[in-house]
DNA sequence: CATGCCGGGTC
DNA sequence: GACCCGGCATG
């Protein structure tokens, strides 16, 4: 499977671009990305609901719009559900695009002033011809993230869906570039896979001509307009990383600098040991979630998930200082609250509703989707759920139906959740590392034990001296398969 | 203590 | 995979 982006331009003053509206939980605006937006002049964002392609459409006054349009085509392809990688091909012929693509992928809900003057007008190919208009749309853009602007040039605004960060420098030249790209990046932005039949991506040379401008962009930069406003609170559904500009710095440079034991001590850090970073109330914490396809890693720092995918998924060198921020795309932030954890652990007993569910198997790996509903919720909750569904039952639920004993019995017993034994640990991988280290009661917990039956079994129906008229499994001292209870 | 059977070992 | 058995849990 592959994600495809089509970047069309239209001659008539009208920009078409391409957005990829997934949204990164965590990171950018909670927005349903098959919601169309169109955001009027005054900032508003009005959700259209439609099916099909999706247009943002940025009225400017005159007549003048931008329009934006979101299409994304999922083409079957080799398995590998990459985002991305036309955007970023198609945009090598055109380094505007790129940039434009390498800003919009990079999730970042604030323009970069220096990929905007590096880029001018060229972001999501929005043309605007009044650039008088320009500081009014600045100051709009500006009121509807809550930030300090004019009283006169505050309007009723509906911004609630786009949360933009509202620290960015209010004498800094707000261009439409600016405005395109802050509303643009806020409604699109996350590389995060979240369709369903996204498969795990490849990594592609492409990828890095984006990265090489936002790099250079970020260095030549100094408004720091890459952070976020972690006290942002208008949108109570979206976790948004309280990144700070030196964080963000470090995460685009600093994802060399953990050793590679890091990965691995990490997740035990995360679940027993003080959280490192990001502790933002009491309990909730910030992990990093990586999104590759099969892969639960979760890491507490940027930098380890980026490292972790980098070399695990990405197949590139750990010892490599490069990294062109394509890890970015296949991780997630979420957040943990860690007391609902800790409930949540101390009673994953094996009858525990939090993991018996309905379902009495759990399929190892959740799908994508489910993943995505998990940590795009911002309950704790849901989080911890979310985290405890993923790691504890695949080990705690297997059925034990393979006995070759049971072979020749006519049924198969069904064994439930609480009769369900340690399945060998080598046949589970990342995953079970955390599941080991946060159920280390499972396996010696005598709980799981199954209970002993009622029913009189061969061993006293027949007796030791008949004892070649006991069922296999009584002659191996295994549970009985003739009288069953 | 008898029983049931888990977990692991041997072939 | 078939078979065996030590040892633990349970009643």
């Amino acid at each position: 499977m592959e994600s495809k982006y089509i970047f069309e331009k239209s001659s008539v003053g009208t920009g078409v671009g391409v957005a990829d509206f997934h949204y990164r939980t965590g990171r950018s605006v909670l927005l349903d990305s098959r919601v169309p937006v169109v955001v009027e002049k005054n900032g508003s964002v009005m959700p259209a609901y439609a099916q099909g392609p999706v247009f943002y459409k940025f009225v400017m006054d005159g007549g003048s719009a931008a329009e934006v349009k979101g299409e994304r085509t999922w083409s079957s392809g080799k398995g590998n559900g990459r985002i991305l990688p036309d955007m970023e091909k198609a945009g090598l012929g055109d380094q505007k695009d790129t940039g434009s693509s390498g800003i919009l992928k990079r999730t970042s809900p604030t323009p970069c002033p220096g990929v905007t003057r590096s880029l001018p007008g060229s972001f999501m190919n929005l043309d605007i011809r009044n650039p008088g208009k320009q500081a009014e749309l600045a100051s709009n853009f500006r009121a509807a993230q809550g930030q300090s602007v004019p009283q006169a040039e505050r309007q009723p605004l509906s911004s609630s869906h786009i949360p933009v960060p509202r620290n960015r420098n209010p004498s800094g030249h707000a261009d439409k570039e600016v405005m395109a790209a802050t509303v643009l990046t806020s409604l699109s932005t996350s590389p995060l896979v979240l369709h369903p039949s996204a498969a795990p991506p490849v990594p592609e040379p492409a990828s890095k001509t984006w990265k090489e401008v936002l790099s250079a962009s970020y260095s030549s930069s100094t408004s720091g307009n890459w952070s976020w406003d972690a006290s942002d609170q208008s949108v109570p559904s979206t976790p948004s990383p309280p990144l700070s500009n030196d964080a963000n710095k470090n995460f685009l440079l600093s994802s060399q600098g953990d050793d590679v034991s890091e990965d691995v001590t990490e997740s035990t850090h995360f679940m027993f040991e003080d959280p490192i970073p990001r502790k933002r109330k009491n309990s909730m914490k910030v992990m990093f979630k990586c999104l590759w396809k099969n892969c639960e890693k979760v890491l507490s720092t940027s930098s380890g998930i980026q490292r972790h995918i980098r070399t695990v998924h990405l197949g590139r060198n750990s010892d490599s200082d490069y990294s062109d921020g394509e890890e970015d795309f296949y991780y997630s932030e979420i957040e943990v609250n860690m007391d609902s954890l800790t409930e949540g652990l101390s009673s994953l007993t094996p009858t525990s509703p939090t993991t018996a569910g309905p379902p009495p198997v759990f399929p190892p790996p959740l799908s994508d989707v489910a993943r995505s509903e998990h940590i795009s919720v911002n309950g704790s909750q849901s989080h911890t759920s979310s985290l405890l569904s993923q790691s504890a039952p695949s080990t705690l639920c297997h059925i034990r139906t393979d006995h070759a004993y049971q072979g020749p019995v006519a049924h198969v017993r069904t064994v439930s959740i609480g009769e369900k034994r340690q399945p060998a640990a080598s046949t589970h991988t990342t995953v079970n590392k955390n599941h080991a280290v946060i159920t280390p009661a499972a396996k010696s917990t005598p709980g799981t034990r199954k209970p002993r039956g009622e029913a009189k079994k061969c061993r006293k129906v027949y007796g030791m001296e008949k004892r070649d008229m006991w069922c296999t499994a009584c002659r191996w001292k295994k549970a009985c398969q003739r009288f069953t209870d």
